[in-house]
DNA sequence: GACACTATGTCTGTTGTAGATATAGTCTGG
DNA sequence: CCAGACTATATCTACAACAGACATAGTGTC
């Protein structure tokens, strides 16, 4: 497992780098990613169960996502409820990611405002 | 054709994305596109023959590419080529999905960031 | 009591894409 | 001079991701 290259693991599709960025700011359970990521976007990404449960599976598999043991405060917590918190390496992916996407959105503005400037 | 909303045309997956991209500074012929995209992102994406004429043909179909008529000087033309040029419509598309994209980066950067500094 | 919500999960059909195949002309090195 | 690479368009098949339906079941609300 050593010297891991987050960068062969991109490009990820848009619905998992969500589920990775959902996990970021702390653990969550899978209906929770998908609330998270409909309340962030506004509604205008909404993961479904069959995309979030195969994602987290092959997460998981690939280290990336881990199920945790902790729980919360059983008053607040759910026994139905799974969670599962980012790993170094899944927070790694996510970075590398989002830097990709950095890059992409640059050379896309970049080619879009110049031709604006020839007309 | 009045008041079309290029945000109800979204998302565009990354290869459709990459191809009005290539058309932003000027019309292209299909493998013309296929290099451009290599060259641009250093060979990492790259659009293969069945990705790309089925997407340059439903974005013909769609309105936001159109083929062109112009042909360059024939000392530099070939002509088994078919040029294609971005409509207005077809730009408006790319740089909504621009935007789009630009938000989505701001809010994973945040919350993988904002993460960083509780641990 | 009906309906919506929470919660996890599987299954099927659709869509997009990769990669192969087809065709064919040009160009370059050994 | 001919093999192989490159240019160029296009179709076809197979696969992976995803949407949306279905299954199950408990809780909350009108």
């Amino acid at each position: 497992m050593a010297r891991f290259n987050p960068s062969e693991y991109l490009p990820l599709t848009p619905a998992m780098f969500q589920v990775l960025v959902a996990l970021a700011d702390g653990e969550k359970h899978g209906y929770a990613v998908i609330k998270e990521v409909s309340r962030r976007t506004d509604g205008k990404v909404r993961l479904h169960t069959g995309t979030l449960y195969t994602a987290i599976k092959r997460f998981v598999v690939d280290g990336l996502v881990a199920e945790s043991d902790v729980r919360p405060d059983p008053a607040l917590d759910d026994e139905r409820r799974r969670y599962y918190r980012l790993t170094d390496r899944g927070r790694a992916v996510a970075m590398a990611e989002a830097e990709r996407l950095t890059e992409t959105v640059a050379q896309a503005r970049a080619k879009l405002t110049l031709s604006l400037r020839r007309t």
